[in-house]
DNA sequence: AAAATGTTTGACCACATGGTTAAACATAAT
DNA sequence: ATTATGTTTAACCATGTGGTCAAACATTTT
């Protein structure tokens, strides 16, 4: 047990306060409980409540965004490109729900730090994951393997479609719950499911195909 | 200036606080100044923040589950219906775009008493919102007018699609200011645009065409 | 005019929370 | 052994915040 691993043991632990509450829900004490230490260590670490939160987006944005780097850049083919976005977003949100919406909402609530954050995370990575995805879409278009649309509104649709039930899962099961139409619902397999019928869905919506009926 | 306008006038102000900063950032002073009176006149008509803090969710989730309700139910007009939901769910969610997020936030947060709001919102649509979309769905996959698919993955899609523009705006800006492209943007026609896109890609994508290449 | 209701002022309280401090103890590094 | 570093205990402080109270004033209702 040396210092290294309490040093983690907070961060952790602050990650998954900060996560789930937000900036002005965590606790500081809260945050010590969680990892089973005292508030006295943890301002022995971290300073204070916005320096150690500035480490926790940081290190958020960097799992999230380089997650996805790691799984697209050096694709070539646009289905399989289109695919691996799909499943590394489905997969990502799924096991890690509320990290969507604490970035989207520390975004926009946060000021010039954590733009400062968000802006060195990106460029980490190069090229940005922003231009990887850019160059595939424009790519496919240009090969006529897809129909012309607006790139940003695909990846708009794509990011959307993707993240979007992780993020509602709790409201959309208990609507479901009211309703009664998702008795015997399992998790994985719906997962599994929605991977295929975006891309599907999508894939087919991109098709360029010759006017064939009317 | 009577009574009314006052109450009024808080309700107003305390929605765009919780909507702007959440249950634990919103501060009663806070409201108080927004609706240009002072805490004692808050307390003196919502007893507690807790109380004030229901009567904004319930406000809130009318207004939007409502919204569409009255915009889709009756629509019989498969394609109708699909243009309708989605041109609604974007205007709603670019008029308020922290509307979206406020819910489902809230609603992962909240305990029994958000739920049974929510419930009580929802059963006084008759049908209700998630009947009515279930209906057109399976009804145009009966009529053969799309292909057979899971008409809840389908909504998860449209939803998606649809709202995370507005619940990602700031953060989408900032990394489309940063990378360059995204200059002269302009967002009313980006949104209209949106609209267009996300109906286009969706219709296509179901489109019940016998397999017509391989 | 009188009563009821709306509204302000300003002081006040209890409590939670971020943060500090000093002293003691534990463990590892020299 | 001694020093440096990690860790706990427990008390403590300043501040912000939800909420209250009493008294006065304003406006509407009766």
């Amino acid at each position: 047990m040396n210092n290294t691993s309490k040093e983690e043991l907070i961060l952790e632990a602050a990650m998954d306060e900060f996560i789930a509450r937000g900036w002005s829900g965590a606790r500081m004490q809260s945050i010590a409980d969680r990892a089973g230490i005292n508030k006295t260590l943890l301002h022995y670490y971290y300073r204070s409540k916005e320096n150690l939160y500035e480490q926790i987006v940081r290190r958020t944005m960097e799992y999230f965004f380089g997650s996805i780097f790691r799984k697209i850049s050096g694709i070539e083919n646009f289905e399989e490109f289109l695919r691996t976005f799909i499943n590394t977003l489905i997969d990502l949100s799924s096991d890690n729900p509320r990290l969507p919406m604490f970035i989207m909402q520390e975004l926009s609530r946060g000021g010039e730090a954590v733009l400062a954050i968000l802006n060195d995370v990106l460029s980490r990575n190069n090229p940005p994951v922003t231009v990887v995805m850019l160059r595939n879409i424009t790519r496919a278009m240009d090969q006529g393997k897809i129909r012309k649309i607006s790139p940003i509104q695909l990846i708009m649709t794509l990011l959307g479609s993707s993240l979007y039930f992780a993020m509602a899962e709790p409201i959309v099961m208990k609507i479901g719950g009211m309703n009664g139409f998702m008795e015997g619902f399992d998790r994985k397999s719906f997962l599994e499911e929605r991977k295929k019928e975006i891309f599907e869905l999508i894939y087919r919506g991109l098709e360029n195909r010759v006017a064939d009926h009317g």
